[in-house]
RNA sequence: GGCGGCGUAGCUCAGAUGGUUAGAGCGACGGACUCAUAACCCGUAGGUCGAUGGUUCGAUUCCAUCCGCCGCCA
């Protein structure tokens, strides 16, 4: 059991408004809630922080992109955040905004005291600028930025400068007296390795562009984001203001919670600003792991991000809220799936937990009229609660919370045991026929599951809220938030007393809720693309056509809990306009091309013609030998088909359906064109793993000359493209035979 | 390239300061039951614990090398 005597702050990073939210940001904000959920419970004094970072050079440009002023940009998708965690009832204690007053105001105070102490000066910063990061790089003129591949600008600066450099010594200290601070181990490694290979002073301030909090007294200055960003764990709570008695009751804070790619910004330069403010340190940072989709990266630019919102829609914020806790080994990263959603949701909480609340209540309700029956001793189970509390405790409190959830599901194992050992249903009958002794038994062994439901509902209540309330209910006990639990421990059940309305508490979804939810996502990426396409110009700024120009970019080395994708803005909107070339349908077998049965190549343009023999091939297995003369392996031999990962795909300028892309093959990178423009928006492609033709004659296509083809099924009357792929991992370049 | 990490049953993961038959959950299969959300309960499923070499009476657990994957290196 922690210490719940002094209070308890809990910060989710600020979320970078440049993208919109999703899965990502919800798994750390859950995680986040969850916890302060089960302070609280033990009867702590819990602030919860989260809020939304919203300057920077990225935003600035994104809203003039949109067409809009920053402010209103940013007001926008701060509001789907925010709407997005009260959608999902998060207990967040305060929402801060960097755009708000109270913060502005405390980091000029910030940066006031720094100056004051010493630790800023101004010097002149000539180098490599990557505008997508936000970022000086070390590099050559005209070199590409190492974290995200694109072309970094040259610039010469007059900055402020922040004295890291007189930190590396106390921050080393600080590592080795508070092993604590840092976790997981492997991100203590990483920032220790960090800082032992020395720290540079830090330019902490821009000149470059106006959205961010000016220097004071030196307004041609905006502060460096991160600083700015940073400091919102403190100016929430009211640094810098008249009244910092929150501060001064809050801070430092137990427990900032961030994704293990800002653990830097929180490790090295967080405590630093600190140290030289001469503020207090905080307790613990916690980096969580990526969530990946299925096995790869979940990315704008793959177009496999996904959104909270169709999770809740189909099976509601516990189930998301279980899925995230449970699976994801805390720390580590963890992959995503609706089937996987699914399964854990029918498998645990439908069958597991829902199941035995209903088998149970439902047996009081038919033997007692819904009454909680007398209870004798039932040690078996009471040792199994008992020890339970204390496993699932540790576990949580130690931030371990699939083994914690682990734990208490295998109390639930234990009673649905207890109850089919016990075979109430027999000593009902028994009972019946006049057996006194049954009908004692059948009330012990119902009591004793009730209350060890009631156990179990109260431990899983931070991850469960809206399920262990309505749990809570139907025990007849009213309002889990009137509760105190406190000293949970067996025996809370008072006999006599009546449940309330019994009623399924997670319905079994049925096979098809993962399809469904997949089917959902693909039609809102399809629209968020065709959306893109079509608002690249200033057009009048709906809610939903706003953040178009987000959908284009998503991480920024920010307050961002997502993973970092490649992935250029290149919406272009293009006057739609016919064009034709010739391609050559394949022939039918394609050794090693998987689940591509129907593989024609779409090269470069779907021709009306190629469509016609394609669906040709695509009908009946029978038809195809028909269509498509025989040949020998070594004519096959003589395609060179190889896997290529595409870096760069835009759409080609008067051309509907041309997409120009550069793919990368390991040995070499090359420019190909595809008629795939009408089914794949660019930007979900970069990245992505396709199959091309690689010994193709070259051609110019719209004065672009292309060097392949893109390997595709044809589907339906239209040819539809669909690219061929993998499911496992395959090498760039790797030759298909 | 430097540093760090990972690779255990179909899937997600535990675990061992080296020692008899390497574990859990899910999935699959067989059985049983009927209170319950076609749920629950019982049983079975045979994984060279990434590869090779070394230390040892004995290694999946220690060491080395290799392969694969990943992270950090402003």
């Amino acid at each position: 059991m922690p210490d719940t005597s002094t209070p308890f702050y809990l910060t989710t990073p600020i979320y970078y408004v440049n993208a919109r939210p999703h899965i990502g940001h919800t798994y750390t904000t859950v995680v986040s809630d969850a916890i302060a959920r089960r302070r609280r419970l033990l009867g702590q004094d819990v602030w919860f922080l989260t809020g939304t970072d919203e300057h920077g050079q990225k935003i600035e440009r994104s809203a003039e992109k949109a067409g809009i002023a920053p402010q209103q940009f940013t007001d926008q998708v701060s509001a789907e955040f925010r709407g997005l965690w009260d959608q999902m009832g998060l207990t967040y204690d305060d929402y801060i905004r960097t755009t708000e007053e109270r913060h502005k105001r405390g980091v000029h105070k910030l940066w006031n005291v720094l100056k004051e102490r010493g630790y800023l000066y101004k010097g002149t910063y000539t180098g490599q600028y990557c505008v997508w990061d936000e970022l000086y790089v070390e590099a050559g003129p005209g070199a590409a930025c190492p974290d995200c591949g694109r072309i970094t600008e040259t610039v010469s600066e007059e900055n402020y400068f922040f004295k890291l450099s007189a930190f590396e010594n106390r921050l080393l200290e600080l590592y080795a007296e508070q092993p604590g601070l840092i976790q997981p181990e492997t991100r203590r490694n990483e920032v220790l390795a960090f800082v032992r290979g020395g720290l540079r002073d830090l330019s902490v301030s821009r000149t470059s562009f106006k959205w961010g909090i000016p220097v004071p007294g030196d307004e041609s200055h905006v502060i460096y984001v991160w600083l700015d960003a940073l400091a919102n764990y403190i100016t929430a709570l009211g640094y810098g203001s008249e009244d910092e008695s929150a501060f001064h009751k809050y801070w430092p804070a137990q427990l900032h919670i961030i994704g293990k790619e800002i653990s830097r910004f929180h490790c090295v330069y967080w405590p630093a600003f600190l140290m030289a403010a001469g503020l207090p340190l905080p307790t613990a940072v916690v980096a969580h792991g990526w969530l990946l989709f299925e096995q790869s990266k979940m990315s704008k630019s793959r177009g496999n991000i996904v959104r909270s919102e169709t999770i809740l829609a189909v099976l509601g914020a516990d189930a998301l809220r279980y899925f995230l806790l449970r699976e994801i080994v805390f720390g580590q990263d963890g992959s995503f799936s609706f089937d996987a959603l699914v399964q854990r949701y029918n498998a645990d909480l439908a069958n597991g937990l829902g199941n035995l609340v209903s088998r149970t209540l439902a047996m009081i309700e038919k033997y007692f009229s819904g009454v909680i029956p007398e209870a004798s001793a039932a040690e078996s189970i009471q040792a199994a609660a008992e020890q339970c509390i204390q496993t699932f405790g540790e576990r949580f409190d130690a931030l371990d919370f699939s083994r914690a959830l682990e734990s208490a599901w295998a109390l639930v194992a234990v009673i649905d045991g207890y109850i089919s050992e016990q075979a109430p249903w027999k000593l009902a009958k028994q009972a019946d026929a006049g057996d006194e002794a049954s009908r004692e038994q059948l009330k012990t062994v119902l009591a004793a599951c009730a209350e060890a439901i009631r156990v179990l509902t109260a431990l899983v209540y931070p991850v469960l809220p809206e399920a262990a309330a309505k749990i809570w209910t139907q025990l007849g006990l009213g309002d889990l938030h009137q509760a105190d639990l406190k000293d949970l421990h067996w025996g809370g059940l008072q006999p006599g007393a009546r449940l309330g309305a019994l009623g399924p508490v997670f319905p079994r979804a049925d096979k098809d809720a993962a399809e469904r939810m997949q089917a959902m996502e693909q039609d809102n990426a399809r629209n968020a693309a065709a959306q893109a396409a079509e608002t690249a110009p200033a057009s009048p700024t709906t809610p939903q056509s706003v953040p178009a120009p987000v959908d284009q970019s998503i991480s920024h080395p920010n307050l961002e809990s997502g993973p970092v994708p490649v992935s250029p803005a290149t919406a272009l909107a293009t006057p739609p306009e016919q064009t034709a070339d010739a391609s050559l349908p394949l022939g039918a077998f394609m050794p090693g091309l998987g689940a591509m049965e129907d593989a024609a190549i779409v090269g470069q343009i779907t021709t009306p013609a190629m469509v016609e023999t394609a669906n040709v091939n695509d009908a009946p297995a029978a038809a195809r030998p028909d269509a498509v003369p025989q040949i020998t392996i070594d004519d096959f031999l003589k395609v060179e088909l190889r896997v290529a990962q595409i870096l760069v795909a835009e759409r080609v300028p008067k051309a509907d359906k041309l997409l120009r892309l550069e793919v990368d093959l390991g040995y070499e990178q090359r420019q190909i064109l595809a008629g795939i423009a009408e089914t794949y928006a660019p930007e979900s492609l970069v990245g992505r793993k396709v199959v091309i033709v690689a010994n193709l004659a070259p051609r110019k296509l719209r004065g672009f000359e292309s060097n392949g083809m893109v390997v595709a099924a044809s589907l339906g009357e239209h040819g539809k493209p669909s690219l061929a792929g993998f499911l496992d991992h395959v090498e760039i370049g790797a030759r298909l035979k």
